[in-house]
DNA sequence: ATCGTTTATCGTAGATATACGATTATGGGA
DNA sequence: TCCCATAATCGTATATCTACGATAAACGAT
């Protein structure tokens, strides 16, 4: 399916239907809420910190942080064997301004 | 898969990852993103409208507008043969409240 | 009553998503 | 060097999503 694209304007200033499902995705699943809230609490953990949270297996939780990480909403360093997960802060900032601008049409008209 | 059950206190209280991930979900899609963001514009308008804004079949947007629909997000009137939607500014609204509350704990700390 | 318009639903093909166990890869530590 | 712990990836079964055309349902108008 295609939808019009839009012009990349000057750093995302408009509002982009794309852009803001594609966030939306990630979160449309509960591990992964449970997981963005988790790292907003607990700042940063290891991969297996999340997998003690979940009641899921290793692997799927992987299959969910890459998901995260792919949408950017979760950034991962790896640390030797190990790899700390955060949040990234400015993605979410934006998906919070783009939830606040869906009453905001892409002319820019008020709610 | 199961995920701890929320008890569910006196009307909507807590961050229920479950809720949100479903209001998430039915957000994930660029064509009901669109529908949202048209409707949020627009205030109301027929099914047929959408049908237009949109490049796909009308079965597809039908399905579409179901699924936001079945998410709360927006509410279809029948009037005759046709029916009318807007959205529901209530679900929208506890929306803009999780998104914010993505930073809360479900026990209450402050981000 | 019949026709036309509008919308929902059905059936279905193909693509994605979700889950798991098994395996691989990376390093730390004995 | 050889394990052990950690995490990513692979393979795969099943489920759900997305799209369409065809059909059905609801109703206004002629």
């Amino acid at each position: 399916m295609q939808f019009k694209k839009q012009s990349i304007s000057a750093e995302e200033k408009e509002f982009d239907p794309e852009s803001f499902a594609s966030m939306c995705k990630a979160l449309g699943h509960p591990a992964r809420v449970m997981i963005v809230n988790y790292l907003n609490r607990i700042d940063r953990c290891l991969c297996g910190d999340i997998v003690d949270l979940l009641p899921l297996a290793q692997s799927t939780v992987s299959q969910h942080l890459k998901c995260l990480k792919e949408a950017g909403l979760v950034k991962g360093e790896v640390e030797g064997p190990k790899t700390c997960y955060c949040l990234d802060k400015r993605m979410l900032k934006k998906f919070t301004r783009m939830v606040a601008d869906l009453g905001l049409s892409p002319h820019g008209e008020k709610q």
